[in-house]
DNA sequence: TCTGGGGTCCTAGGACCC
DNA sequence: TCTGGGGTCCTAGGACCC
């Protein structure tokens, strides 16, 4: 029964933005934003609240959140800093149940149902428990949603920032779902609330009242699920999440700091992008079958191709090879200068790589494995293959001259 | 708006096999 | 070969999340 489960869920405030304010007491009560190099084409991927107050919101980029507020702090973000935290808070999280889904880096989902009696007078008692230990712990602020399911946990933390703590009831459903817009509904965002607004449904209560039939000839079988998440039912478990296994693919793609056509610069990019997937890779001892190379042109076309391998890749330059491959086949010759590129791998397993170790195989590993040791030594690309220099060398690129000037 | 980077899931068509 | 139907894999793209 739904009705008797109790679900938390627990949203960092302005996550990223917070670590840093945390960390460097001088960033405290200023408008900053977390960006990438401010230098390159950035956009914001989290404001503190003083930025917010400004009308600066995620998404946004550098010269727009200027505009908004002359004063703003670009900060360059730190993810290793970021996963750090975002650990320990879900060890906090596990103190209280083992039932804990990580949703995000700073968000999460608990199925309290067995054990918040174990650790509180009330529900709402637990909830103020939790924000406490990590205010105490880490100096953050979260806002606490809890409800008798994921759809109404995650509503009831979004209701309140930053510092909230919303609690809400079956009884609650029929006021909230009223006036609630239908995009403040996790799982229906620009599109979906604009093929909604067409059918004249506009808040919670308009999708939960709408034709099962006419829902699901529109949008399918998502059409019945956005129709139930109008009434706020979601039957939906809180899966544990197991630490790394819940993987399904590893990725990294750059916006060049100017678009481009030349062959080198491109090629350089791919390297460097395939080697540092490769590596990440080979860190928690995954391997792939499927290379995914994503081309944006110049107008911000996107296009993305892919190719089943025959075999497991982890190497950074089986992953170059591929990716070039379908560079080559669908996008070569150039139409319009390219904006960035994106190189992943997917269908990650754990098995042995290759069965037949030839001596170009076990070379290759070598040179590998001699790559992640001074990458992990002296930082990630210390040492690169000379092909991913291709961008150094033109002095518009600056995609690896940051990292090198910096050693 | 001169528009990042990391992911997930779903759909639909074609190839291929039985 | 003027041919059905089901299952699975592969590919491309779209929508969503933070």
């Amino acid at each position: 029964m739904q009705s008797q489960r109790v679900i938390f869920h627990v949203d960092m405030n302005a996550f990223f933005a917070s670590v840093e304010q945390q960390c460097n007491p001088h960033l405290r009560g200023k408008p900053i934003v977390v960006c990438g190099n401010a230098k390159l084409r950035t956009v914001v991927a989290a404001c503190s609240y003083e930025a917010k107050a400004f009308g600066i919101k995620n998404g946004m980029s550098i010269p727009e959140a200027k505009l908004l507020c002359p004063q703003v702090i670009p900060v360059g973000g730190s993810s290793a800093r970021y996963v750090f935290v975002s650990h320990r808070i879900f060890e906090i999280l596990r103190e209280y149940t083992p039932h804990v889904e990580v949703f995000s880096i700073d968000e999460a989902f608990m199925d309290m149902t067995h054990t918040w009696s174990l650790k509180g007078h009330s529900i709402e008692a637990v909830g103020r428990s939790i924000k406490k230990q990590i205010v105490k712990e880490l100096g953050l602020r979260s806002s606490v949603g809890m409800a008798p399911n994921k759809l109404l946990a995650k509503l009831g933390s979004n209701r309140q920032k930053p510092d909230g703590l919303v609690r809400i009831q079956m009884g609650d459903i029929p006021t909230l779902m009223a006036r609630l817009p239908i995009e403040d509904l996790c799982g229906i965002g620009k599109q979906l609330k604009l093929a909604l607004n067409d059918l004249g449904i506009f808040t919670g209560a308009d999708l939960g009242a709408a034709s099962e039939s006419m829902m699901v000839k529109r949008f399918g079988v998502y059409g019945r699920k956005m129709r139930l998440m109008g009434q706020g039912v979601d039957y939906s478990p809180v899966v544990a999440t197991a630490s790394d296994d819940s993987v399904k693919s590893m990725g990294h793609s750059y916006t060049l700091s100017s678009d481009t056509s030349n062959e080198e610069t491109l090629r350089g990019v791919l390297l460097r992008l395939s080697e540092k997937v490769a590596r990440r890779l080979r860190k928690k001892s995954y391997c792939g079958r499927t290379v995914s190379l994503t081309v944006r042109y110049a107008g911000f076309e996107t296009r993305s191709w892919q190719q089943v391998q025959p075999e497991n890749v982890n190497s950074g330059l089986s992953i170059y090879h591929a990716a070039w491959r379908l560079f080559m086949r669908h996008s070569w010759p150039l139409k319009y200068r390219v904006r960035l590129l994106g190189v992943s791998v997917s269908q990650l397993n754990r098995e042995a790589q290759q069965l037949n170790f030839l001596d170009d195989e076990v070379k290759r590993r070598k040179i590998d494995a001699c790559l992640d040791t001074m990458s992990d030594r002296f930082g990630e690309f210390s040492i690169v293959r000379a092909r991913a220099l291709g961008p150094l060398i033109s002095k518009t690129h600056g995609f690896l001259k940051p990292e090198i000037e910096r050693r």
